[in-house]
DNA sequence: CGCCAGGTTGATTTCGCTCAAGCAATGTGG
DNA sequence: CCACATTGCTTGAGCGAAATCAACCTGGCG
């Protein structure tokens, strides 16, 4: 699936990119200009992209793969603020804050990304403000998201946050087997699961206890069965 | 200093927010035609000026006064998401994601507030990269502030929270009274101190009890005295 | 004066954390 | 091939921080 090493240039806008992301506000020439600069690589799982505190020098397109965003505390503590996957682009925020980056970013399967200059980025954002546009609704709902799961982790149990987590990932790794149940393969191991509810893998592991005994799913390794869709939704309306 | 109903719409815009905010961006002609469309007016105490799920009609830009924005789930309990001050414009977040608000808006302290409909400023905002641009800043810092403060609710103890908040409202409302040590009038109830923080009402006396205690600080009603800043500031030294 | 909202305090409970052990799967070096 | 780490996950016991429930102040205001 992945090539070797750097990818051809043009390959790094595929259409499905330039579609349903920020990227195809680009004009073609302004695209063309990003080429000619960027840098393309696959990257093996483990590697870091980022590191918290390193200035910002540009942004990052995923073009296929898994990456997670945490913060960590100088306690040892981390919290994953996101997943990010194919089409998403990382380090927009320190780079348009102009502030060093505030997470790491580290790649949880093999991915392939594509690194644009910060100089290039900020030419096209004052000569095309479609591109800006996009930015900034991108930003907005994103800002939603986050301020959602403050609210959420403030004030709900873990076992409401492990079933939002669930039905999160189920959008992206859920396979439907038949009305209202469905099977999902987890991308990421307990601790990162942990991480990004806030809580200890232990907690997290007694938790999926909890929901097994109740008989809303099975967990299997990273393997998940949920028997009751609308049943585990239930409880999660607040 | 709050005169009576609306404004004299050429006051909308005092140097102050010209200086120091995203307004500025825009030209003298933009503010003009902004001016006219504007509702200027006085606030009070209590005044919701939107409502959770309300659709998003424009922005609110406070000239004046104080206001909490307000997140709630069904089962009765709020969390502040920010308090905001004369300078901040509220809604944009909703505007620009193109979605309803996801939070109230509710006047702590009398405010003067001027409102400008959608279709304004979605006007400007494609005439004008630089207003975009300065969105996009003020944006990015934002989502850096609640990345932030969803690590540190998730990570750290209420003590530690408490401190904090008191050192960000610090920044506003502070006044140094010699080296080290300095006088606060919280412009908030114990209940919304704790609604920002995450955390119960009497949690938020019994943690407030302990700082006393340990001869860190003075409540008494709305004032607070710190003792020694440093001393506060190095318990959260992370 | 009584009332009430805002704040404090106390007693008790509960949820999630800590520490510790165990277990299964995988790897590694002799 | 075995002995042995190592890693990811689970389980248990005990503890502690914060929530809950309830009573009680306190000051302002009709």
């Amino acid at each position: 699936m992945l090539d070797d090493g750097n990818c051809d240039n043009n390959a790094c806008f595929p259409k499905k990119i330039i579609k349903e992301t920020e990227w195809g506000a680009l004009t073609s020439s302004e695209r063309e200009d990003l080429f000619k600069l960027s840098v393309c690589r696959k990257y093996q799982v483990g590697e870091m992209i980022f590191h918290q505190a390193d200035e910002c020098r540009g942004l990052y397109l995923i073009r296929e793969g898994l990456v997670s965003v945490r913060k960590q505390c100088l306690d040892g503590s981390e919290v994953i603020i996101r997943l990010a996957r194919g089409g998403d682009t990382l380090g927009y925020r320190p780079f348009l804050a102009d502030q060093p980056h505030l997470a790491s970013a580290q790649v949880m399967q093999n991915s392939l990304i594509c690194f644009f200059a910060a100089s290039q980025i900020k030419k096209i954002l004052l000569e095309n403000p479609h591109f800006g546009f996009e930015f900034l609704q991108r930003e907005a709902r994103e800002l939603g998201d986050a301020e959602e799961r403050f609210q959420q982790t403030v004030s709900q149990s873990v076992r409401i946050r492990l079933i939002h987590l669930l039905l999160v990932l189920n959008q992206y790794y859920g396979m439907p087997i038949q009305k209202g149940s469905l099977d999902l393969e987890l991308p990421i191991s307990r601790q990162d699961m942990a991480s990004m509810i806030g809580i200890r893998v232990e907690s997290l592991s007694r938790t999926i206890k909890h929901l097994t005994d109740d008989g809303l799913l099975n967990f299997s390794g990273r393997h998940v069965r949920i028997h009751n869709l609308e049943l585990m939704a239930e409880e999660i309306s607040y």
